[in-house]
DNA sequence: CAGTGGTCTAGACCACGCG
DNA sequence: GCGTGGTCTAGACCACTGG
């Protein structure tokens, strides 16, 4: 039913979502704050239920609040926390090792850090085994990383190494986590990384990357690759995977002292 | 209405949702080609309008298909072409200006390039004030280029420039593209940028950015912050957002010749 | 228990665009 | 014209969770 009234081009649900959404940035409606229930909605805009449901669906779909169930429930408005993910400093060598590289920073940044960690064989995916310069359909060893903040699970970080690396350095087949890093290891076997190659993209989860971070509708994932060379032949593909509403990554480039100077928060301490 | 039988723990529209997408990520349905419509899939799976819409609905906020209009239209799998950005040949210092780095970039992967232009004065959001190390509330030239790519926006840059800066380098007031590139003309005015700070994001975009960019409903965003420094201070700070669904950004590090031995540069097919 | 959102139905009118 | 999806209504039953 369009309104009898010229102003109207827009559908009604997305009006509301449009006042809704202005009271969310403009501050009125704050963090943890909930929306009017849909009966109130309804009530206000003298619309039917369903109409509402579609306005608080775009808002959703924005990420700008999220479902909670029961009574003391309903849309609230999102916190927006952000982990920061320094690609410059993973992986490079030196003395730190990855993982406690991830962690601190997480620990630096205030937060509770803890992971899963799996190691797997599996068959090249066509797209990996191009990064890694191998044959399509050969095997790779998957060492799995599930990274928890604060208990919630944040990113997922897949990392594969060819096979025949693999039997050069056996640790790499060990289903822990190695203490002093893969990097490091890697490094001491005379496979040291020289070079990076890195891929950002931003899309959609997949059901099942929703299922394992616990994704809400709407919130996007950072899908960060980052392909290792040594100074003869790729050696490591990474794909990590992050929720887009909890992290950013940042990098570096060139002389790195002005910048600490003028961003003292992002230098290790 | 549960079904009956025990094995339905999904609700209907979720099962039809995965059937669907379990087609089109298997290759049944092909880019193009079109789902069933609303009254073949209610028919099909005896359920009712709605029920069917909240399934298309999903897959569509997945990024996986989109809405065609008229009589031949209908939901249609969606193409992914991704154009990449270089984001370490971009404004690095050398003969090349960053804007015809972006358009021979375009060129060279086989697409179209063409760009919109606009200055303004702004005063500076608190975000980048900090990211210039600048007082709050003081004003910059804001640079904004929307890029396109064969005819359709693809995403936009805006930069800014403190205003004493622009002051001594009057040409930053010029509102016109600048050929030879803002990079390569503050080196030779002796502010050549020896270090970059990049964030990188994944977001949905706002409505304004779904306008401009003619983003479809289930489309993120990549939002790419890159702060330029001199040896003295940081002198710039642009906002990249590109489409999701249409970009990617490749970044390397380190010892670049080897990776160019096996990543023989993405060509136009 | 009572109130929240989640799912589902049945039916209606509309805008769009190809034939 | 006519079939596509877009919007909207009215009403129903359900699952969850705090008081």
């Amino acid at each position: 039913m369009r309104e009898g009234v010229g102003v109207a081009q827009q559908p009604k649900y997305r009006q509301i979502a449009a006042e809704l959404r202005e009271q969310i940035v403009s501050g009125a409606l704050r963090v943890g704050d909930r929306l009017p229930t849909e009966p109130q909605l309804q009530e206000q805009y003298r619309v039917s239920r369903n109409t509402v449901r579609d306005a608080t669906a775009l808002l959703v779909n924005e990420g700008l609040v999220e479902s909670v169930p029961g009574r003391s429930g309903g849309m609230v408005i999102r916190k927006k926390v952000t982990l920061t993910f320094h690609a410059h400093r993973a992986e490079m060598p030196g003395p730190t090792a990855e993982t406690d590289a991830w962690r601190s920073e997480v620990v630096r940044q205030g937060y509770e850090a803890s992971q899963d960690f799996r190691l797997t064989i599996e068959v090249l995916p066509a797209e990996l085994a191009e990064r890694l310069h191998v044959d399509p359909e050969s095997s790779a060893v998957l060492r799995r990383c599930v990274r928890y903040i604060n208990g919630h699970p944040s990113s997922v970080q897949d990392t594969y190494y060819p096979m025949d690396l693999a039997n050069e350095v056996q640790e790499l087949l060990s289903p822990k986590d190695i203490p002093q890093g893969t990097t490091r290891l890697l490094a001491e076997r005379g496979y040291s990384q020289t070079g990076y190659y890195d891929e950002y993209v931003s899309r959609m989860p997949t059901p099942e990357e929703a299922a394992l971070l616990g994704l809400q509708p709407g919130t996007t994932v950072l899908q960060y690759i980052r392909t290792g060379y040594t100074e003869q032949r790729p050696v490591r593909v990474s794909i990590n995977v992050f929720a887009g509403d909890r992290n950013r990554i940042v990098s570096t480039h060139g002389d790195a002292s002005v910048i600490a100077t003028f961003r003292p928060e992002e230098s290790p301490e």
